[in-house]
Parts: C-alpha cells; sequence; structure tokens
DNA sequence: TTTTGTGTGCTACAGTCAGTAACACTATGG
DNA sequence: CCATAGTGTTACTGACTGTAGCACACAAAA
C-alpha cells in the first residue's frame, strides 16, 4: 500500500504469500511451518516460511502454541472474519456504506447472478429464523467454518 | 501489495490518494485537474493530482476528454462496480467462490446486522422482479457512460 | 512574431511493504 | 559436549504510491 503521509492506515492488504500461508492455516488448523512449506507448492526456504508465519501473527490473522519446541500455528480469525473486515472496507470506501449498493455493484460486475441473489435472499431469511438473538454462537461456527467446510 | 515475483498480478489495491480523488471523481462527474485539487483539502501540487488521475486512468478507472485544451476526467467504472469486482476478489480468495460464507462473515464481523441482512433480502427480491432482464441502469447516476468494458 | 500563460507529459525520489533468505542463537537428545 | 532442529533477527530487492520538478506545447496577448 505505501505511503500515507496523511494518516496511519490499519490491516493493509495481505499479498501472495501471505493469503496462501493463510489459507493453507485456515484449511489445514494446527501446523507446523514445515507443514505449510510442503504444501505450498513452491520451493521456499523454511526462514521464508517460518518469515511470513511471523508476520501474520503479528497482524493478527495467527496465533501459535509451542509443542514440543514447535510452533503450531492456527487461526486467530476465520476466513469469514477476515473476508467481512474486509468487505467493510470496501463498503465504507465505495459505497459509503451502503451495503445495498454493493450488491448492485456485485450484480453489476457478475459477482452475483440474478438467480444467485434469489438464492441468497431465501438462505437470508432462513438464517434469520435459525440463528439465536444471541451471536455467542458465531464464534464456533467461525471455526468450525476455518477448518474447511462450507460450500453447498 | 508489493513484489510479486511468482506471477503478475491484476488491479492492486488503491492507495489513499487514489481513493481520495476516485470519490470525488464519482461524486462531481466531469471534473478538472484544478477542480480536484481544490475538492481535496490538501496542499497539493497540480502536478500531483494530475500524476495520480493519470495513473487512474491507466488503471482503468478513469476516462478523459480534452475540452479546449483541459482534460476533463470522469469515471470509466461506476462506485458499485469497481465494488463489486473488489469483493469479487475477496470472494475468491477467502471464501473459495461462496458469496453465503461472506455473508456468513459479514455478519460475524459486524458489516451486517441480522436487521440489515433482512431488509437486503427484501431489498433483493425486490429487486429481482423491478429489474429488467438488461443490467444498463445500474450506473445511471454519477456516471452514465463510462464505455464501460472489462474482461468477464 | 514574440511573449506569456496555462495545462500536459515525463521523470524521479522517498517511504513502505511483501517476498525471500542468510545467519546467528538456543535448547534437546545422544 | 556436540550435533540437530527449530526459532528470531536482520536485510536486500522490487513494486507501488505519494509527491513534485521541469520541460514541452499551444492559445491568447503584446
Amino acid at each position: 500500500m505505501a505511503s500515507n503521509t496523511t494518516s496511519g492506515h490499519d490491516p493493509a492488504e495481505l499479498g501472495e504469500l501471505e493469503r496462501s500461508i493463510l489459507l493453507i492455516v485456515w484449511r489445514m488448523g494446527d501446523v507446523t511451518a514445515e507443514q505449510v512449506r510442503e504444501e505450498l507448492g513452491r520451493p521456499l526456504k523454511d526462514s521464508t516460511i517460518r518469515t511470513v508465519l511471523r508476520r501474520l501473527e503479528e497482524k493478527g490473522y495467527l496465533a501459535h502454541s509451542v509443542e514440543n519446541r514447535t510452533f503450531l500455528y492456527r487461526p486467530a480469525q476465520s476466513r469469514q472474519r477476515v473476508a467481512g473486515r474486509a468487505v467493510k472496507r470496501i463498503v465504507d470506501w465505495f459505497c459509503e456504506g451502503s451495503v445495498e449498493a454493493l450488491l448492485v455493484g456485485m450484480v453489476d460486475s457478475k459477482v452475483l447472478d440474478r438467480a444467485e441473489l434469489q438464492r441468497l435472499a431465501d438462505r437470508i431469511a432462513l438464517a434469520q429464523k435459525t440463528a439465536p438473538p444471541a451471536k455467542a454462537q458465531s464464534a464456533s461456527r467461525a471455526s468450525s467454518a476455518a477448518t474447511g467446510k462450507e460450500k453447498p
């Protein structure tokens, strides 16, 4: 994102490698740097992987625990949460906070087609009824989702 | 976004100033560099503004026409379209294409609350019926023209 | 025609961040 | 006590944005 003389900025966008690694951690759950390196197809040095893992942790995306002298990394935020926040930024910046405007744009740019939108509406309506008022369960759902499931 | 040795990358995220200027053009329609400079509160040199405008045009966000020796910049894509595409990237990256998963994340991260979601569902349902098969009407406001065109 | 603006394009420099990795450090097991 | 495995530190490169200087072109004024 480069410099920003006028004000400090927040999360900043993730890079390619960071994203790849993050996806692996989301998919696999607790992983060591070595596992991540194997999972990535690319020939990268361990130190590279570890640096990125550490940076991701600094940024709050990952957490780690020490297991027998080895670091086990795990997600600190669910995929959906990260995605949600990213979208929020977009909405704030480009749609002046109007999610509806965003939806229009999503249809417009083929992110959503009308059929999908319809299904979405149904789903949402359904979710309303299904989901209890409390939001404690959101975390649990998030974590389970983070372990990789989703997709109809 | 920074380097990407492994592969060429696309649009890349916009910077602060770029975004501010883009917003101004979206808000005001046809504008000259001078107008943009005035609109921005900040004390920036014309060359700065013009450079950014040019870069935005190179990136496909703006277009210009020459009016009496002066450039008039105007949006090449609607706010919604840009937002939609940005969201698409996020969905692809973090939600494996599942918009529904994204929605879950948006509720989860407070981008949307349930009430809003309900209204959204209604709106969407409404839009289904209202919207003609064509898709031109979405860009009506702000930027009308824009020779909008990009890869599907 | 020469001069003076006004607006454009090109070039560049500094700061920040991601990609990438070498190397030094520290326990652990033998 | 030494080899091994895993970690933290430090750094370089390249990309990209913020920011601007300066040279160039052309219309209006002198």
